[in-house]
DNA sequence: CTTTTGTAAGTAAATATTCACATACATGCA
DNA sequence: TGCATGTATGTGAATATTTACTTACAAAAG
């Protein structure tokens, strides 16, 4: 698996093949077929890892005693940070067209960034009742713009051929999404 | 060109082979490689036509005598409208991970997505410099938040399986967008 | 009679997956 | 300790299918 997203942050995920994998693993296609029943199962076990990973340290960052303003810079930190660390994520994750036919995997797709989502709206809720954010926010539209902002700022990144640094990048595209969102008469 | 647009929009881009294309369209595959040298450069040619498409539609918006906030609403709108109408359009233009490998495409759906971003920078600046907008904006972020807005917003809705109505959810969040940027004092 | 457009049948390479067979290793039993 | 057995893991070769693309030839059209 650890080769699996080595290939796919190198070179893409059309790189990924059977043949490609069994080759920088050391060992012949046969013997993949031991430990995944299919290339599916493959992908899905990848995806179910980022998924593991990826909640785990928003829902860490979340129980924080922190202003909200603080807990959702450190995710997309944390976030931006996994995609300059291992590219694969953000290739699987944002790669909703490739596996348009592939129904399982396109679930769990979904349910990976809807969960992330839900997470980032509750950290908007919370900070609207706190009096951190303006009160004329709508949450779950307000944590769609958020990851989205971060969605289009990796496919600059990916497009630029990964020629600037993503996480410095996502700190100043922060401060300007703060910028529109805080309320400024806000007193700890 | 326009079959190979169906196919992707009713299959997706893995769906759109020389093969299924060629029966569509009620040839033979060797037809196609009279009208195109290869599968990329009919690609390429379908992108051009969006790149033409798009870029025409913002800048009759962009020439109009409107408030900037009328404009930002119309090029959304009509934004959506083409992808509900073809959602193919929407899947070449977010298939960056698609055409990893395949530089020239790569370059092309970047200096599309790049120019739309210009045109939509601008309509913030002016919109800035007239007072409609919050003075604390930043023109090119918040226009790469606007564009993350509306590739969130067309990923749920693949990812729904076209279950709602992309221009009308558009519209609700076009408001939430609006809700945080416009300068509330304003007056035409 | 030359150019354009088509066909029919091929090509080689790549794809995921499977198969019969081999090796390694741990466990249980004499 | 020595041997049998079962299981996990590997090999190497083959599978059928799909891929983009090509070639030799024919019709059609100006």
């Amino acid at each position: 698996m650890q080769e699996a997203v080595e290939i796919i942050s190198e070179k893409g995920l059309n790189a990924l093949t059977m043949s490609t994998l069994s080759a920088k693993v050391g060992v012949t296609e046969g013997a993949l077929y031991r430990h995944f029943s299919s290339k599916n199962e493959l992908i899905m076990d990848i995806l179910n890892d980022i998924f593991l990973e990826t909640t785990s340290q928003i829902s860490e960052v979340n129980s924080r005693k922190q202003p909200n303003v603080a807990k959702l810079q450190k995710i997309m930190e944390n976030q931006l940070f996994l995609f300059k660390q291992r590219p694969a994520i953000a290739n699987l994750l944002f790669a909703e067209e490739y596996f348009l036919t592939n129904h399982d995997i396109k679930i769990l797709i979904y349910s990976i960034i809807n969960t992330i989502q839900l997470y980032i709206q509750e950290i908007f809720e919370n900070g609207k009742n706190n009096g951190e954010f303006k009160q004329n926010l709508n949450p779950r539209h307000i944590s769609l713009m958020f990851l989205g902002t971060i969605r289009m700022l990796v496919m600059n990144w990916k497009l630029s051929d990964y020629q600037w640094d993503l996480p410095a990048q996502g700190k100043v595209f922060y401060h300007s999404f703060l910028e529109i969102i805080e309320e400024k008469n806000f007193n700890q």
